[in-house]
DNA sequence: CCCTCCTTTAGCACCTGCTCATAATATCTG
DNA sequence: CAGATATTATGAGCAGGTGCTAAAGGAGGG
């Protein structure tokens, strides 16, 4: 019975750590009450290491999770730019982005990628996605590289009308059109013409 | 001179803690070229915390950022679901989504809203994102409260046309129309027919 | 009943990466 | 040169540990 106890305050420690691992020694010894001492004894055999170095992990890991998760990176990486004219993009796919289910990408990722490289050809301090049209033309799995190409094909004072294509394998997978409004140098007044926006 | 070479070093100083927030004074130190009372003198004058403060910061931060950002969130919470008719759901805006210059929400957020309700909206093991068609009809900032309401009013066979409004206090934001091709119980194979997908 | 094995505690020295306070130098500047 | 500013040194103390040794405390077997 000696045994089975340890066992269980092993799981009970574990359980503590999952949901607050921001825990010392002595608030475990407390909350198990046992002392210090056989809280250490545990972690060791446990193999989990002190507080210091769990948070360390923690903040690492992070740091490479925001990393890849952060904006600028949901959105591939620009390889070429001609402001106002085009411009071409890569984007990796990760295994984050994928759905469990099917393993496909999700669908937006492709968005985002599209509407930031469209975006960012549009040369002004400021600019924003009136109206879209997309289309998925192929399931995208993990690990596939994407290029998206950008093509300004029309403008229209402030507007421009965008068309971005994304490619793996030199296969199409997804199409869209933006139409892009510039900001440019305009009031910057909350008034909004009645115009899409956003 | 002195003062500018002071404040030099707290550019650096900031400058390398930015890419190595896992710095001891005395590794600052030595890559500054000063005593690590001078670090610390820096870092109690520049606000900046210690190693270990840091670090759980990090850790903290990124433990709420990583679910905040984790797809599942990217994308709102759901509401209210009928099957394969409708459902609603919510996502606040958070400053990490609005871009920079103008502190208006990045569009494929409320893109990934829409496209991910109208998806739990399809009652199949597996959908894919045939077409949308998307207009953003107001810009949003931090701290928006959005509300996403997707009905299904067509179906023909696997493919469901849906429309997802997002309101935000009562005001349309954004629109999106998408066409839903379900995957149910079909062959899994990887044949895709000539129709668009993903 | 004692002996033995396992578990739990305890105590002590040491470590890192600091804080806080105080004091001694450098260095420059008017 | 005096005075201010900037830098460095010194020492005490703290948190949250590691590592090691040692003492209790059962609980069962013989």
């Amino acid at each position: 019975m000696q045994a089975s106890q340890k066992t269980m305050r092993h799981q009970e420690l574990k359980a503590l750590l999952q949901n607050n691992p921001f825990c010392t020694d002595e608030q475990l010894a407390e909350e198990l009450h046992v002392s210090v001492q056989t809280i250490r004894l545990d972690r060791s055999v446990l193999k989990i290491p002190e507080l210091r170095v769990r948070t360390r992990n923690m903040a690492e890991a992070a740091q490479n999770k925001v990393r890849a998760i952060d904006s600028k990176d949901i959105v591939g990486e620009l390889l070429d730019l001609e402001l106002n004219k085009s411009g071409i993009s890569t984007l990796t796919i990760s295994p984050q982005m994928v759905l469990d289910k099917t393993g496909v990408a999700r669908g937006f990722y492709m968005f985002a990628m599209a509407n930031t490289l469209a975006l960012a050809v549009v040369d002004a301090r400021a600019a924003l996605t009136g109206v879209g049209n997309v289309k998925y033309k192929a399931p995208v799995y993990a690990g596939a590289v994407l290029v998206a190409k950008a093509e300004v094909v029309k403008r229209r004072g402030d507007k421009f009308f965008i068309w971005v294509f994304i490619k793996h394998n030199n296969e199409e997978v997804f199409r869209a059109k933006f139409i892009i409004v510039s900001l440019d140098d305009k009031g910057e007044g909350t008034a909004m013409s009645s115009s899409s926006l956003s």
